[in-house]
DNA sequence: CTATCAACTAGACTACAGTCTGTTTTTAAT
DNA sequence: ATTAAAAACAGACTGTAGTCTAGTTGATAG
C-alpha cells in the first residue's frame, strides 16, 4: 500500500530529488545560470551521486524531455477512425508544436538539439525520434493505403521528409527569437508539404 | 609588389597562422580531440592571442564556414537568364547541399549548428542564412512574378519556408550516421516542396 | 548472524574553454 | 624623435563539467 515510496530504493529517492531540483532551478535561472554543483548542494547530496544517476547535465533535460512519447500516443490515439490521415498528420504535427514550446519550453528545446549534436549518445533524443518517427510513418502508411498520396515513394521516405521538416522548424525557432509560436510558425511549411504529397507526380490537369 | 605580405600587420600574420593550424588539427583529429592550447602550442603563440583573433574554438569554423557566403553568390550569378526559376532554385539547394557536406563536411556543420543554438552572438552563422534567405527570396520572387506560385503567401513567407527545410535536412543529417549523401537525403523534401509550392491552393481539377 | 557484493555516496581531482592582467610592439600625432 | 594610444601578446588564473577513488549502505546468501 504505503510501499511504493518505503520499497523506492534509497537511490531513487535521491535521483528524484536531483532531478525535481534541477529542473526547478533551471526553470528559475535558465539552463546555463545553474552549474551542477549547485544542484547538489541545494539537493545536499554530491557530484558523485549526480552523475551515478545522470549522465549528463543535460541528461536532466532529456529525461523531461521523454515525456513527449506519452504525449505523442496520447494525441493519436485520440483521433477518430474515420478522419482523413493527411488531417490526423496535420492535427497532429500542430499539437506537438504547441506541447513542445508550451511544456517543454525553448530552453530545454535547445539543450536538447544542441546536445544530440555533440554527442554520440544521446539516445534519448533518437528514441524519441523514433517514435514520433513510427506514428508518422503510421499516418502515411494510412495515406497511402487510401491511395491519396500522388507520389510512389515508399512511406519510409516520405516519413523522414516529414521529419526533416519539424527539425528544421524547431531548429530554426530555436536559434531565431521570433514573438510568433512556434506552432504558428509550422503551419505554412507543414501545409505546403501536405500539398506537395497529395499531388506529387500527378501533374495538374 | 611584395607589400602585400610585408605590409600585413602583425596581428594578420599570426591570424592567418592560428587559423591554418587550426582547421588543420581539426580535420586531421577532429574538433573536439583538439584543445585551444595545443593549437598555440603548435602555432608558437599564446592564449592571449588566439583570443584576441577569435571569440571562441567555434569562431575558427564560423570564419572558414563564411566562405558559403561566396559559393552562393556564385552559384546564383551561374544561371542563366531564362531557366525557370523553380528549376534554379531545386539546383541551387542541391549545389549548396554539395558543398556543404564536400567542401565544409560534417565536423563543421555540426560545431556551427551546435554553437548557433548556444551563444547569443553566431553573428556569421546569422549573417550567412541572411544572404542564403536573400537570394531564395530572389528566386521565388522571380518564379512568383511568372505566376508559378500556387499561393498568396507573401514571398518572405515562403523563403522562410525553404529555409526551415534547408535547416531540417541538414540537422537530421547531421545526427544520424547515414551513408548517403546530404544531396541526396535533401532530393525528396526539396522536390515535394516545390510541388507544393507551384499546387498550393490550386486545388487540382 | 555474518560475509559478500552491488548500488550508492562523497568530494578531491582533472581537463579544458575562456578571462584577466600586465608587458611589448606598432601606429600616429606632434 | 618623443610620446601617447591602440593593438597584439604571454601566460597565470578561474569556472565548471565531468572523472576517479575510496568509503558507506543495504540487500542477499550461506
Amino acid at each position: 500500500m504505503l510501499e511504493s515510496k518505503k520499497k523506492q530504493r534509497r537511490g531513487e529517492v535521491t535521483r528524484d530529488k536531483i532531478l525535481k531540483t534541477a529542473l526547478r532551478l533551471f526553470s528559475e535561472k535558465g539552463y546555463d545560470k545553474v552549474t551542477v554543483d549547485e544542484i547538489v548542494k541545494k539537493t545536499g547530496t554530491s557530484k558523485g551521486s549526480f552523475y551515478q544517476h545522470f549522465s549528463a547535465k543535460s541528461d536532466i533535460f532529456l529525461v523531461r524531455f521523454t515525456e513527449v512519447d506519452n504525449y505523442y500516443l496520447e494525441v493519436f490515439h485520440s483521433f477518430p477512425e474515420d478522419m482523413d490521415p493527411f488531417e490526423k498528420l496535420f492535427i497532429f504535427t500542430q499539437k506537438l508544436m504547441r506541447f513542445l514550446e508550451e511544456e517543454m519550453g525553448k530552453d530545454l528545446m535547445k539543450v536538447i538539439y544542441s546536445s544530440s549534436l555533440n554527442s554520440k549518445e544521446h539516445t534519448y533524443f533518437l528514441n524519441s525520434n523514433r517514435s514520433l518517427f513510427q506514428i508518422i510513418f503510421t499516418l502515411l502508411e494510412e495515406a497511402k493505403d487510401q491511395g491519396s498520396i500522388g507520389t510512389d515513394q515508399c512511406v519510409e521516405v516520405i516519413s523522414t521528409m516529414v521529419t526533416q521538416s519539424l527539425m528544421g522548424i524547431i531548429y530554426h525557432w530555436g536559434i531565431h527569437d521570433s514573438d510568433q509560436s512556434l506552432e504558428s510558425l509550422s503551419i505554412p511549411l507543414m501545409k505546403t508539404i501536405l500539398v506537395g504529397l497529395k499531388m506529387k507526380n500527378k501533374k495538374q490537369d
